[in-house]
DNA sequence: GCCCTAATTGAGAAACTTTCTCAATTGTAT
DNA sequence: ATACAATTGAGAAAGTTTCTCAATTAGGGC
């Protein structure tokens, strides 16, 4: 069928999925297309409504076998939120951390890790080897402190 | 029914029940002394498990209820791991982060935080009003490393 | 452009997790 | 000891995620 949508650097992502041996369906374009074009994180079913407007017939469990296929490509996480759901979003390029609005459900980026200095510390001082960390940080943005 | 497991600090627990206007089940101690006797996170199941040694006849939707009424608490903590999935632990005292070591699954706090500094820093760079943080760091502990 | 093949999909069933309902029970204050 | 409101157990119900399988489709080779 080939490319669907205008997605930013479709070439590249079609590359991607090459690589693995994996097709680059429109249902798999789609799925990444909503979470590019979406501000914050989307929960499964908000994706499969936006999903289905691109692409009518797309099914629940389509969905799902898409975000596990593209989390495994890296172009996308999936996140917990404060209440314990699930959520998910396109993987931000580079180590970054995410810093979701609790009011808007906005996320914005914030690139400086602290963990690099961290890591290397605790590694000295317990022993323990760090391989992995996960950071998330809630609060207000700036439009919602009215 | 009264004292059924040798808590700690029954006491404590009883008045903390109390203030709030709640009743120290044996349920509810079962489960708080369960998550109190693990060295690691605990997942509902496992929960179940065990709270049915202490007390047979316990229910599942009793857990799920005594969970949520100890977090309300502040005695208990929701995590989420890697896969996503949800487990709990006793709520650390103070300010704490929980190095989780992925081969045995033992848990380690840690009571140095990085984000103090880092909030207000953030705060002066960004704008965003840092409410809350949450940090979970996943490593191999000392007796993994072999 | 047209096959061929393996990967992928849709639909619904199945499995699993969490919440709800309600009669019966049980802590706790009096 | 009694009364009352909170809590529980059991199973139903709701919600979420995975599985199954026949039908479809993307992509490589001709």
């Amino acid at each position: 069928m080939g490319k669907l949508f205008s997605i930013n650097n479709y070439n590249e992502i079609k590359e991607i999925f090459h690589d693995k041996g994996l097709k680059c369906t429109p249902q798999r374009q789609a799925v990444l297309k909503v979470l590019q074009e979406s501000k914050g994180y989307l929960s499964i079913s908000k994706i499969h409504r936006n999903v289905k407007e691109l692409l009518p017939g797309t099914g629940l469990a389509t969905v799902y076998r898409s975000l596990e296929t593209l989390i495994e490509l890296n172009l996308v996480v999936k996140v917990h939120l404060e209440d314990g759901c699930h959520s998910y979003a396109v993987a931000p390029k580079g180590h970054r951390h995410p810093i979701v609005c609790t009011d808007c459900n906005r996320v914005i980026d914030y690139t400086e890790c602290p963990m690099e200095d961290l890591s290397k510390k605790l590694t000295k001082d317990t022993g323990i080897l760090i391989q992995n960390h996960f950071l998330q940080l809630f609060g207000t943005c700036k439009q919602c402190q009215t």
